[in-house]
Parts: structure tokens; sequence; C-alpha cells
DNA sequence: ATGCTATTTATTGTATACAGTAATTCCGTT
DNA sequence: AACGGAATTACTGTATACAATAAATAGCAT
């Protein structure tokens, strides 16, 4: 038997299993915020625990702290599925984005240099090339990638963690509500907001920030449009 | 035999299950808030199971969810224990209730009205009262019920979410850093904070939820007091 | 006596078995 | 053919058994 054939037979130790859950919730939770897995997909346990090769114990660990992230809603004896967000959740989340996202943009103008703005507009650049080659889940997903980063840059982790939040949620939004082949994000908005931030322009980055997320939630259509759900084989690959 | 030992004995119902997690939940959350439990205290999962009387597997989920929140810290293999928040995280958290809770007082002074102003002096004249008797630990929590009750008022539920982790995050905060015998929240700031809200003055109700949080955080002493640990059934009651 | 190693113990991590319930299907009646 | 109800099925909720590991302890050598 080879090394990778024993590998994949023998039970993971602990330590390991920590880090193989940690993957399967970024595999789970990166379906989603990826739209690969739309609002209202149902996630059976079962099914989970098979794609995944563990046992349901991990599989519903998994689901429950996605569940508290509200990006899968837990409906007692029905299961798991992800979230459907109504019309008013998506206001609340495009406010709280609002306060939080806009109100940490000095500090980030404070303590940007030049390292960190080289990093940003690697990740706007790696944004636009998705955007281009028509990969828009993905698009979608660094997006939200570069919202998180810049609020960590403000250098406060509680904050940072809730604008994660709001992004996951905001992806599932745009799934919901956004119009197809539309991203929300403007192309070049986020290079310029970088601009603002590298020159130390906190109140213009702040303001941008506003006018950006009022675009990206004046995109939306409040208007569901229903979908039909895919096997979880293709979606995570055999 | 009687009903409350039937009650006691017969296996629950799955949804009176998810009753009783809850409870436990509030339970154990309560009892962090309150410092009966302090940041420190290892909460075993079978000392938890046997003093709740569920098995270990509920006592989990409850603990993963109190993990999320931040209140509680899961140490690979060692189990859990209330957290400890350093010095620096107690920053993160005051910066973010400056930016929320100020940032809301706006909003929650357009929604203000007679029934709620009163239930909000409810709390304000039961949180002295608690404090006069003596009650501190009780006071911080009624403390933290009014901020969030306060956050809820805004009418974003996804903001008032943050504010209540915040503010049990908070209570930990000032166990840890908190001057014995000192409160944090002056008794009768609560009081006037309403009266702004009141006569819809939403700027004036921010500017001065300002002043209280800096006023809280000032009175933190960032020297950690050690303290022991006491017993799980005296904190519970047998 | 002290430090190091082996053994025991305490406690968490995971899988699985079983129970309970909601959804579905099938069948008989009208 | 459509409807209502009973049997079946599919799935989640919970407890428990077992595995793995870290902490505590005891024993040994220096």
């Amino acid at each position: 038997m080879s090394d990778a054939q024993a590998a994949l037979k023998r039970r993971p130790s602990d330590k390991e299993g920590d880090e193989r859950h940690e993957a399967i919730y970024r595999s789970v939770s990166d379906a989603i915020v990826e739209q690969r897995l739309k609002p209202g997909a149902r996630l059976r346990e079962d099914a989970l625990a098979e794609v995944f090769g563990i046992s349901r114990t991990g599989i519903r660990k998994i689901l429950q702290r996605l569940a508290l992230e509200q990006l899968v809603t837990l409906t007692p004896r029905r299961g798991a599925s992800v979230t459907r967000p109504t019309a008013d959740e998506a206001k609340d989340v495009f406010d709280a984005r609002q306060l939080i996202e806009c109100g940490l943009m000095p500090d980030v103008a404070r303590r940007m240099n030049a390292a960190a703005a080289a990093e940003l507009r690697d990740m706007a650049r790696e944004e636009r090339q998705a955007l281009r080659s028509g990969q828009q889940s993905v698009a979608i997903r660094l997006s939200a990638d570069f919202h998180v980063r810049l609020a960590q840059l403000s250098g406060n982790a509680t904050l940072a963690e809730f604008v994660e939040r709001l992004c996951s949620r905001s992806s599932l939004i745009l799934a919901v509500y956004g119009h197809r082949g539309h991203l929300g994000c403007e192309s070049h908005d986020h290079d310029d907001l970088i601009g603002y931030l590298e020159t130390g322009n906190g109140e213009r980055a702040k303001a941008f920030m506003s006018r950006h997320l009022k675009a990206i939630e004046a995109s939306l259509s409040m208007v569901e449009e229903e979908e039909n759900v895919p096997d979880l084989q293709q979606i995570f690959g055999a």
C-alpha cells in the first residue's frame, strides 16, 4: 500500500483532525460565498459527511458554526440549508457595513504603508482578472476578501471579524438580489480607494467607501429569482 | 410518582430539548457575565453535563457557541475555560462600542417613543436598585442588558447582535480589569441618556454615549488581579 | 534531594447506534 | 381522478462507547 493510500485510510490524529475540520469549514463557506451552493440549497448531514469522509459529528460542528455566522439556517428537525436573506436583512447588513467600514477608514488610512498598499493592489488586480475571465463567483469572493483585508488593516480584530461576517452575508445577498452578470463593485473602485488611503486621506476614503457601498446596494433588485440546486458531488468534486 | 418527578426523569422530546439547551446556554452565559464564573475558570464537559443533566454532546454544542462569542476559550485537548481578555482585546472591544453604539444613537433617537422610554427607565431603575442592594454582579449584567436593548431599538438586528456580543465581552473585561466595588457605569448616566433620546436629540445622545463609554474604559486599571475559582455546584445550585 | 522517564489518570475528540419526528408514498374510499 | 389516512422512508437529535492525548504521578538513577 502506498503512503498516499495509507494516509487516506488511517484514522487521522486529533490535531490533523482539527486542521481537516478547518479545511472543510472553509470549503463549505467558500462554496456558499462563491454561490456554488445557492441560497435555499439543503445541506444534508449524511451527504456532507460522505463527501468529506468524516462522520456526522464533525459535520454538525461545522454547520453550527456556519449557522451562528448566519450563512446557513438551521431549522429544527429539518436540518441545514443555505440562508436565503430577506430584504430586511439585506438592508440591515448594508447599513451595518456603512457604519463600520466607513468608520474604519480613518484608522486604516493612518496605518497604511507601502507594503499593505501593494498587497491590496494585488488583491484588486486578481479580482479584475477573475472578472475579465468570466469567473464572476470567484470575483465576488475576492471582492469580499478585499473588504475584509481592509478592515483588518485598521488594527481592530473585533471589528474586522464583524466585517468578515457582513461580507459573507453580502455575497449571499448578491446571490439572491443581484443582477446576473453585474458584480456590484465597480472594477476600479477598489484601486481608487487604495489611492486615497495611501495618501493618508482618511475622510476622503470614508466618503468614497460610503458611495461605493451605496452603489452596491443600489444595484440590487430586491426581486428574488428562483434557482435550481446542483449536486454536492459536482460542487466539491468527487 | 409526582408530575414534577416524571418531568425530570422522562426523556424530553426534541422540541423541549431545544428549549432546554437554550436555557442551559443562558444559564452558563449569565454565570459568566455576572462573574460567578470568573475568567480562567475551567469548564469541564463532564462536570457541566452532570450539573445540567444532559450528555456531553449537548454541552459541547453550547460551549462551541460560547466560544464563537468569545466568552469561553476552547484550547484543543485542554477543553473550555472562561476567556481572560487581554488588554489589547479590551481596547478593541471599547473602540468597537464607540463606533457602533454611538453611531446608532441618532437612529435610536429617531425611533424613540413613550413606551420604549418607559421600558428603558424601568431597566435603569432595576439596575440602580441592584447596585444599592449590593448585588454588583447582577448590576453589571443589567447594565449590559440596557445597552443591548438600546441597540435593538435602532431597528438594526445585525448591529444589535454585535452590540450584544460586545457587551458580554465587556463584562468579562470589567471582571479582569475593573476595580472591585466600582461598576464602570455611573448610576444616573443611563437616565440622562434616555432623556436626550426622548427629546429626539440624537447628536446629543451620541456625544453623551461617547463620554459614557470613555468613562467606563477609563475606570479600568489594566492590572489583572488573581482570583480563586469556586465550585460548579455552588454556582449553579445543586 | 533532584531531575528524568514510565505509567497511570483525567479529559477531550470522534464515530456510531438508536430514538424520534417530519416528509413521502402508497393505497383505499368516495 | 382526487382526497384522506396509514405505512414507509429519510433525516435529524441525543447518548454513549471507544480512541487519543495531555497532565499528573510514581519510580528510578544520579
